[in-house]
DNA sequence: CGCCAGGACACCG
DNA sequence: CGGTGTCATGGC
C-alpha cells in the first residue's frame, strides 16, 4: 500500500477525462484501473490523500510515471489571460487531470476505436475485445489485459466486428497486423520528432489528425498535439469565434485542450 | 424513434 | 485545397 498526497491529481476528473478507458469508478472514492498488464485499485481518502494498492517499488517504477507524478502541472496555467474566462473556468473545474502515459499499442486501437463513439461505446468495445482477446490478469477476477498485437492480428475481420466495432474492424486488423509483423514499430517511433511521428501514424488505416494526435498525446505523450474533436471544435466556434490562439500554449497546448474537453463535456 | 458520438475516407469541384 | 456523402453501432 502507497499513499500520496499530490497537489494536481484528481483521478475522478482523469476517470472522466475522455482519455482512459479502462479506469473506472467502483464505488464512493474508489477506482480501477486495468493498465500494464495489471489492476491497480485505487483509494481516495477524505483528506485528499490517495491510497495505492501496490507495493513502493511498483509505485515508483510504474504508477509515478504512468500518472506523470513528477511534473509540475501549474506551470501550464501561467500563460492564460485572466480575461480568457472559459479557459479560466476550465482549468478551475478540471484541476487535478493529468496527462497519462499510456502505452502506443493500446492509444492506437483504442482511439481507432473512438471515431464516431461516445465515450460510453469506447468504454464497451475495448471491455470486449479484452475480455475476449487480451490475458486473463493473475489473481483477479473478470480483469483482462489489453490485447496483444498478434492476438488481434490473428482473430480476423468477422470476429472483431462482433465486438461492436462496426466498420473500424478492417481499421484494427490492418494496424494489428502493420504491428505484428513489424511494419509498424510504435516503440521505434519514439525516436521520431513530432512532425515525423505524425505523419507515421497517418500511414494507419483508420488513421487521420485527430486520431494520430490523440495517441501522440496520451501514447507518446507528445503534450504540444492538440487533438480537435467535435467538443473542441464546438468550443473553438463558440468561445473563440473559430480561432483559438494555439501559439499562446506552444508545446503543452494538448494539456490545454484536455481542460476544454473536459469542462465543455460537463456542461 | 431520432439524434449524436474524442472521424476517416473517397470523391468532387 | 475545402466541401459533401458514407460508413456500423450503441447510448441517451
Amino acid at each position: 500500500m502507497v499513499t500520496i498526497k499530490a497537489d494536481y491529481f484528481d483521478i475522478g476528473a482523469i476517470a472522466e477525462s475522455g482519455q482512459c478507458f479502462r479506469l473506472d469508478r467502483t464505488g464512493e472514492g474508489s477506482f480501477r484501473l486495468i493498465a500494464l498488464d495489471r489492476v491497480l485499485r485505487i483509494l481516495q481518502t477524505g483528506d485528499g490523500s490517495y491510497q495505492f494498492d501496490c507495493t513502493p517499488e511498483e509505485f515508483d517504477s510504474l504508477w509515478r510515471p504512468y500518472f506523470d507524478l513528477d511534473e509540475d502541472y501549474a506551470r501550464y496555467a501561467v500563460n492564460v489571460p485572466p480575461a480568457d474566462q472559459f479557459l479560466q473556468a476550465a482549468l478551475a473545474f478540471g484541476r487535478g487531470i493529468r496527462i497519462l502515459r499510456q502505452t502506443p499499442w493500446e492509444m492506437l486501437i483504442t482511439f481507432i476505436i473512438s471515431q464516431r463513439k461516445n465515450i460510453p461505446a469506447i468504454k464497451a468495445a475495448v471491455a470486449t475485445l479484452s475480455r475476449r482477446y487480451g490475458q486473463p490478469i493473475a489473481g483477479e477476477a473478470d480483469c483482462f489485459a489489453f490485447p496483444a498485437p498478434q492476438a488481434l492480428a490473428a482473430c480476423g475481420d468477422t470476429a472483431l466486428r462482433a465486438c461492436a466495432l462496426g466498420y473500424r474492424s478492417g481499421y484494427i486488423e490492418a494496424a494489428a497486423r502493420m504491428v505484428a509483423d513489424g511494419t509498424l514499430d510504435l516503440e521505434g517511433l519514439r525516436a521520431l520528432d513530432d512532425e515525423a511521428l505524425h505523419q507515421a501514424l497517418l500511414r494507419v488505416p483508420g488513421v487521420g489528425t485527430k486520431v494520430a494526435n490523440c495517441v501522440m498525446l496520451f501514447g507518446y505523450h507528445r503534450i504540444a498535439a492538440f487533438p480537435r474533436d467535435v467538443w473542441i471544435n464546438r468550443i473553438i466556434d463558440a468561445e473563440y469565434g473559430g480561432a483559438f490562439p494555439l501559439e499562446r500554449y506552444a508545446g503543452y497546448a494538448g494539456v490545454i485542450q484536455q481542460y476544454m474537453f473536459f469542462y465543455a463535456r460537463s456542461r
